[in-house]
DNA sequence: TTTTGATATGCGCTTATGCGCATACTATCG
DNA sequence: CGATAGTATGCGCATAAGCGCATATCAAAA
């Protein structure tokens, strides 16, 4: 769990988008996500990827879904950070992502 | 002032150390951070570059020397993002940057 | 004015990142 | 089993990032 690595996570526009949909602490599929974040399916699959090697979320497999969410063992301090980060761009003058 | 463009420029290692050094808000010409981070003229001076675009420090000449410093105008949501980000780098099993 | 110290920058190179396309894999359904 | 839906991944490509080296710039000092 490195800082720089959730750093560097976050720091793409689809991802951000992404953790800010997953954040709510549902389960989300990859079809879901790719939708509304007008994303191709390979693309969204590898994004997801790399939240996931970050350590940001965890998948589940779900029949022939696979269900991204939040990882529930995340450390305070990254949590802090995510959480800091999502605040910001919900400011005013911060295009989204 | 783009939280996409923070983060990039927070996601790499001697970037984030010198952020760490120049958070304790004094003024750090750039000879003094090539020497504490080990990393060579050129270099360091590239990445305070970026860390200037993304808006995070501020420059000023003084005499031969440029001194950086934490931009004073950095908006709160900033702030908290970079002092999560800090937080998170001193605990234990986080190797620096 | 020449020299020296500090910093920025053009250039070329190497590596990393992001992408689409096609295809493989997994699981359900008929 | 064959067809279908959702997801992952190998591959090639284009662009960006990071680096060192040499050189330019800028200001003080001799």
């Amino acid at each position: 769990m490195s800082v720089t690595r959730v750093l560097s996570a976050l720091a793409e526009p689809v991802r951000l988008s992404a953790i800010r949909i997953i954040w709510d602490g549902g389960e989300h599929c990859v079809c879901e996500l790719m939708q509304r974040l007008n994303a191709t399916q390979s693309r969204m699959s590898r994004h997801m990827g790399v939240l996931k090697a970050a350590g940001l979320v965890v998948d589940r497999r779900d029949a022939q879904w696979v269900r991204y969410r939040r990882n529930p063992d995340l450390p305070q301090d990254i949590v802090r950070i995510v959480d800091a980060v999502l605040a910001a761009m919900d400011k005013p003058g911060k295009i989204a992502a």
